[in-house]
DNA sequence: TATTGTTATACTCTATAACTATA
DNA sequence: TATAGTTATAGAGTATAACAATA
């Protein structure tokens, strides 16, 4: 017998939902003329200075690949880095006035992507969205998988 | 006035979850020692045959992207190219019986996965699950959102 | 001249390891 | 010796253009 099709699965539907919803939020973090991933360092950077290792930890990306996303901030003077005189080996991370102006923008058009997304359903049905979603993939632990 | 975190945003949490469910079901679909662009080419090969260039629309790839993928399923034995006989610059693509076997594992490796996914759910609840993602994104329109 | 499949090229992303400067 | 940040390199994935065979 056929298996059964992509698009009658649970799993195939929330993953390409999920891919393209991705996708129209990446669209307008984009407002701001940045990567998606230097927005994401700038929401991080939000929430108070820190160094590049625990800032590369929070996002759980490579410290190596953080270089170069905080040389394209620095540039753009969305952020800085100054050296932790308590241990010269630090940078301490703190974004800056104008990449916080930057960040309001890219939350303005984000909140836009969302109606856009998400207006169909009532905010009960938004809630309810989002509690079902919570309820999925609750044990992640377990089996790595190896899709290698 | 800080800008919303990513974690509170309804968008970002079904991104976020359609990812993680993506790769939960690439690596059932790896049970069969299959690259997950493979398998989904088995899965349209399923409906029956047709020619690359037939096949690649259907997948919303670059024909030249789908030569690679079909070669390492007919070295596989899991598919077969064959000259069309009505014009020969075009190649029929049929799956072999030995990649509808294959299919076959992904497919309970894939029930599997989605039993682990969905399991705290009840059937009602994930057919409101369904429901609800069916409304998502219901407006492309202007954007290039052209998933199925 | 247009179309089908193929090859070649280039660009992005990511993962890893080696290097520097500090501790 | 160990740690923070940086640089360099290689791999996967993808997008595009050029190409040969056929219509």
């Amino acid at each position: 017998m056929a298996a059964a099709l992509p698009n009658d699965r649970l799993g195939f539907l929330l993953s390409f939902r999920g891919e393209l919803t991705g996708a129209r939020i990446r669209a307008a973090l984009g407002v701001a003329g940045l990567h998606p991933r230097s927005v994401m360092t700038l929401m991080q950077l939000a929430s108070g200075a820190t160094s590049q290792r625990d800032l590369a930890a929070a996002m759980e990306i490579d410290p190596s690949q953080l270089v170069a996303i905080l040389n394209e901030l620095e540039g753009q003077g969305l952020a800085e880095r100054r050296r932790d005189p308590a241990d010269r080996r630090r940078h301490i991370v703190e974004i800056t006035e104008t990449g916080a102006a930057a960040l309001e923008r890219v939350d303005t058009a984000v909140n836009a992507a969302e109606r856009e997304l998400f207006g169909g359903l009532t905010d009960a049905e938004q809630a309810l969205l989002r509690s079902l979603l919570d309820r999925v993939v609750v044990d992640p632990t377990g089996h790595d998988c190896g899709a290698e």
